[in-house]
DNA sequence: CTTGCGACCTGTTGGC
DNA sequence: TGCCAACAGGTCGCAA
């Protein structure tokens, strides 16, 4: 499900609902989710609190004391929610529960079971979990550098579009995102990635720091099933161009939106206003 | 090193 | 109305 602003929102929602609780269960009914198994759970995090949560590109960082980390990461419908009551009935989709000494509890839910979480000393992210270990800059200035941008894009013949997906270039953009960030930049998704322009590589750069600042502002894009960890929906799905919009007039020139595959995954563009420059 | 594709899972949706 | 192939905010492993 979610991409950078879905994850960052579930992050400042989780935060005020599970900071200084305790753990003194852990339980499950799909084990896989868990890297090391539900003993190696237990083992690990009963006595235990949260203390706060970070986050990296798609990836939650649930810090505890002790220096434990929860690395989790929600692939595409991973969803937590904390039940007041931890006797509440077993939901639908719910794989993994933490229980609190307070009698509230932390669960987990994942319709398609994607979802995986591992616990690593805080600190050892970065050397233990391979999709951090590589991963390139956050999406913001500080950090997001255009000659890192451009030397990685050369790098690529492939669909600029697959460039962007990929996680070790810049962190944390998803499908709609991508599809997104290339129509306000007005470059075609499949153009090769070591064609673009330095001009339209700068607009691509600052429009992905703008859009995904942007959404994490509307606290997410909510198109399938995102609901941040209070069960809400997020606001960005009401501004997005292309996304989802097959058939529809382009807002910036009215031609009808088109819908490719490109690698795989469904593209949304303006075959008016995204025109190859590499063809 | 880069690239493309199947696998991982299950629920929902669009087209006939 | 009903069925079923195609599709879904993601990543990883493997072969070429």
């Amino acid at each position: 499900m979610p991409e950078l602003p879905e994850v960052e929102t579930v992050r400042r929602g989780l935060k005020q609902l599970i900071i200084g609780k305790k753990i003194v269960g852990v339980d499950t009914d799909w084990e896989k989710i868990m890297n090391g198994g539900l003993d190696l759970f237990r083992a690990q995090l009963i006595g235990h609190s949260f203390t706060s949560i970070d986050r990296r590109g798609k990836y939650l960082l649930l810090r505890l004391d002790g220096d434990l980390t929860i690395v989790s990461h929600l692939r595409m419908e991973g969803k937590y929610a904390l039940m007041t009551d931890k006797n509440e009935p077993k939901q639908r989709f719910q794989h993994v529960w933490f229980t609190f000494s307070d009698g509230s509890q932390l669960r987990y839910y994942d319709s398609r079971k994607f979802g995986r979480m591992t616990i690593v000393p805080t600190g050892q992210e970065y050397a233990e979990i391979n999709g951090l270990a590589k991963m390139g800059p956050e999406p913001v200035a500080s950090d997001f550098k255009v000659p890192d941008f451009k030397a990685r894009l050369m790098r690529h013949k492939k669909a600029v579009k697959t460039v962007l997906l990929d996680q070790n270039v810049v962190a944390g953009i998803g499908n709609i995102y991508a599809d997104e960030t290339l129509w306000m930049s007005k470059i075609h998704p499949e153009q090769a990635a070591n064609t673009l322009s330095d001009a339209q590589i700068q607009v691509l750069h600052d429009n992905i720091i703008k859009e995904l600042a942007t959404a994490i502002k509307f606290k997410g894009t909510t198109v399938h099933s995102f609901v941040d960890a209070n069960g809400a929906s997020g606001g960005f799905q009401n501004k997005l161009e292309v996304y989802g919009k097959k058939g529809e007039p382009c807002p910036r020139c009215g031609t009808a939106i088109e819908k490719i595959k490109v690698n795989g995954r469904g593209t949304h563009f303006c075959p008016h206003c995204q025109v190859r420059t590499d063809i």
